[in-house]
This record gives structure tokens, C-alpha cells and sequence, in this order.
DNA sequence: ATTAATATGTGAAAAATGTCACGACATTTC
DNA sequence: GAAATGTCGTGACATTTTTCACATATTAAT
């Protein structure tokens, strides 16, 4: 639990450093200045300065960051040398292309397990993935503690109680249900209908040149 | 343009009030209190109430809001009675699952046309919306002006910029790339690994009990 | 060597967001 | 109809996040 002095906004960041980190160093570039990564990130350069040094200070001045040292801090950081295994909860349409869709290429989180109420599933595996029945949960789960959640919404709920039961502690809710769940719990919501309802509202009510 | 004074988080949020004033009403609920709505939509009720507090005085004291009422304001603030027509670029499989999901059941956005590279696919339809070629953006995009973008991240920048060219102006990213647009076109970034990768962080970095 | 250019790291200010807590008023109960 | 209860709307405050702007250090150029 160390460094719990990060800001949230900058933790949520992080991640998409990483990615543009790598994708520099396949490149085969050295250094990197704020205002470069600011470009690739559409992050603001003095917020991208602001959110490493709260790390210490990674980069030299006039010169910028090392591209390799940094990406290998954040390796670290991220807890990206080792594997994080999830599971998916729901293999329906989007469940399905998650488990196809290889999101996954520039980072060391896997989709292991899938598990779904249709027993003409079970039994079968998408690209590698076995598919279990979701009332295997507890036999199946094991120690993962991480899951995507693409159930239908009405069962949103329901399914949670049980995964929480089966020792789960983080879940990526696609669901529009607003799942309850103890506050050891983390759920994050990405909710389709209001991204893109949302979007139309900012296109409709702000004033154009304004960012999100 | 009219009221630019809300603020973007509370923007956020209204699809949110929405879809669940409209699951309230649906289920005949007459009034709803600002601590019941927190519950379900898992908001603080401090908040809610701030955030309706922005567009007047929606709600009686001692009583609460009426669901009947509210849900008509915000019909008309979300300018629901109008359907707002978008299109999908990239009909692979996450492209595939939106077009076969309906999570639009309880908002009047629809995806009316989608766009893929395959010929393969041009011609045919998925669930009754139409494909066509990304090269037919010019003619057949018509007047739509915002897109879901899932095509690959290799693409995003080339298509992004033709879609600006034919006057789009909202476009929700679903590739890991960021986009560069001129400054007049919005785009909200949904990066799925991204998400994923901060929920782990999160976990692994941060006190449980904590909320997002 | 000296100068010019570059780019970090951060104190301080600003902006945005969230929360508390209470006055005021409506509703309900007795 | 009086008292008790419920709930909004909001001023004030707290917290979080972003941004400015510059002293400082490093590199690059002449």
C-alpha cells in the first residue's frame, strides 16, 4: 500500500504513460521532454511533469526524460513484470469481443477465465479462453480478484453478491446497473449509453473549443 | 448554448439521473428523495441535489422530486425527445457487439450506419443498421455528426481525420490511440485497457474503503 | 568559455469539484 | 391545528486537480 499520496487523477493516468512509453521505446527513442509526450497524450506538459514528480524526480532538466529508465519505472510501478490475472464475467456480445479483441498487447493483464449462464458455452473456449458456468464461480475463480463484468443488467447484482462472495475486489462494470457492493470493494462503471449520451450533451450546451 | 454555467462533472452525470428516473417511473414510483436516487445511483445525495440545484429549483421541500416531472426536465435538458443519429466506424468485434447490443433501450440515440474496410462486409447489415465503406465516408456519413470510433489504433488517426473533413464533430474513441482533431471536434477517450490497468493499480496502491 | 536554448520540478494561485450542515418550508401524524 | 418529521437548496468550507511561471540545472552552439 505504500505510496498512497498520489493523487487518483494522476494514478489513472499512469497506465496511458505507460503505453505511449513503450510505443517510444519500439521506436527506438532516448529521451522524451514533457512537451513531446504532452503532444502524443493530449495531456497538458505541466500536468505530465506534475504527475511524475510526485514519483521523485525521474527526468534531468534540459534534457528531458530517458525513455528506457522511465518506462522501466513504471514497469515497476505498475506491477507490470508480473501477470495479472482476470476474469469475464458474462460472454455475450461484448464479452465476447473482449475476449477476442487482444486489448491486452502492451501489458501484462490477461483474460483467463470466462464464465456465463448458457450451459451451450460451457464447455467451449474463445480464442484460448475456457468458459466456465457461472454457477462454477466458486470452484472456478480461484484466487482472481479482478473482474470484467458484461452480464445483462438484470443480473448485474445478483452476480455481483456472488463474486464478492468468491473473494473479489475490484470490478470493471460495463453494466448500466450501479452494482452494490461492500466498501472493500472497488467497481468501476464504464457505462456505454452515458459516454455517448454524454458527448451529445457537450456537443449540444458547451461552446466548441473547449476540452473535455 | 444557453447554460454553460454547468459544470462538466454534473454533465456527466445527468444521463446517469436519467436512465434511473426513467427506471423509477417505469416502475410507477411517484417521488423520489434525494437520498433514495443516491442509493441507486450511488452518488452522493449532497451532490445530486447540487447538481439539480443548477437548473433551478426542481424539487419541494419536505417532499422531494417528482419522477414524473424531473424526468420530463431532463428529457428535454438531454434533448431526448429528438433522436440523435450516430454512426460506428470499425465493425469488428467490439464494432459488432455495439451494433448488437442495445444498450440504447432507454435513450433515443441511435446507431444508424456503420463503416468497415472489409468489402466483405459492405452491403450487409448487422441487426438491420447498414455497412458501407469507410471509402463512401463523404457520401453516405450524410449529417451525422458524431461517431463511435472502433476501428484499429494503426487507423484511428487516418480515419479521425477524414471524419473531421466530413464534418463530424463528437467522436467517442474506443481505439488506445489519441486521436489528433482540430479544436472545434470533441472526443471522449473510453481506453478499455487503460481502465482495466488503473483498477488494478488501484487496488494493489490504495487502502480498501476507499472510493473512486 | 561564454552564451543561448532547453526543459525540469515546484511554490503558489486558480479552478473545479465535493461535502457539511442548517434554515426554511412542506408534509405527515396525532 | 400543533408538533414532529422529512427534505430541499445553498452558503460556507474542504478537497482535489490543474495551471502558471520561474529558479535552477543541463545541454548545445559558437
Amino acid at each position: 500500500m505504500e505510496q498512497n499520496k498520489i493523487p487518483q487523477a494522476t494514478a489513472k493516468r499512469l497506465p496511458l504513460y505507460y503505453r505511449f512509453l513503450n510505443n517510444l521505446n519500439q521506436q527506438g527513442k532516448k529521451r522524451v521532454s514533457s512537451k513531446e509526450l504532452s503532444e502524443a497524450v493530449k495531456v497538458d506538459s505541466a500536468t505530465i511533469r506534475r504527475d511524475f514528480s510526485y514519483f521523485g524526480a525521474l527526468g534531468k532538466k534540459g534534457y528531458g526524460y530517458n525513455v528506457e529508465y522511465l518506462l522501466g519505472f513504471f514497469r515497476s510501478t505498475l506491477d507490470q513484470h508480473e501477470v495479472t490475472e482476470v476474469a469475464l464475467i458474462g460472454a455475450g456480445n461484448l464479452g465476447t469481443a473482449f475476449l477476442k479483441y487482444s486489448f491486452m498487447k502492451n501489458n501484462n493483464i490477461r483474460i483467463t477465465k470466462a464464465f456465463d449462464a448458457d450451459w451451450e458455452k460451457v464447455g467451449t473456449d474463445i480464442d484460448g479462453v475456457p468458459i466456465y458456468h457461472v454457477d462454477q464461480l466458486f470452484e472456478k475463480l480461484e484466487d482472481t480478484k479482478v473482474v470484467i463484468l458484461t452480464v445483462p443488467a438484470t443480473e448485474a447484482d445478483n452476480i455481483a453478491d456472488k463474486l464478492v462472495q468468491a473473494g473479489v475486489n475490484g470490478i470493471l462494470n460495463f453494466t448500466p446497473a450501479r452494482i452494490t457492493v461492500p466498501s472493500h470493494v472497488r467497481v468501476h462503471h464504464i457505462d456505454l449509453a452515458v459516454e455517448l449520451q454524454s458527448l451529445v450533451y457537450f456537443l449540444k450546451h458547451y461552446p466548441l473549443d473547449t476540452k473535455e
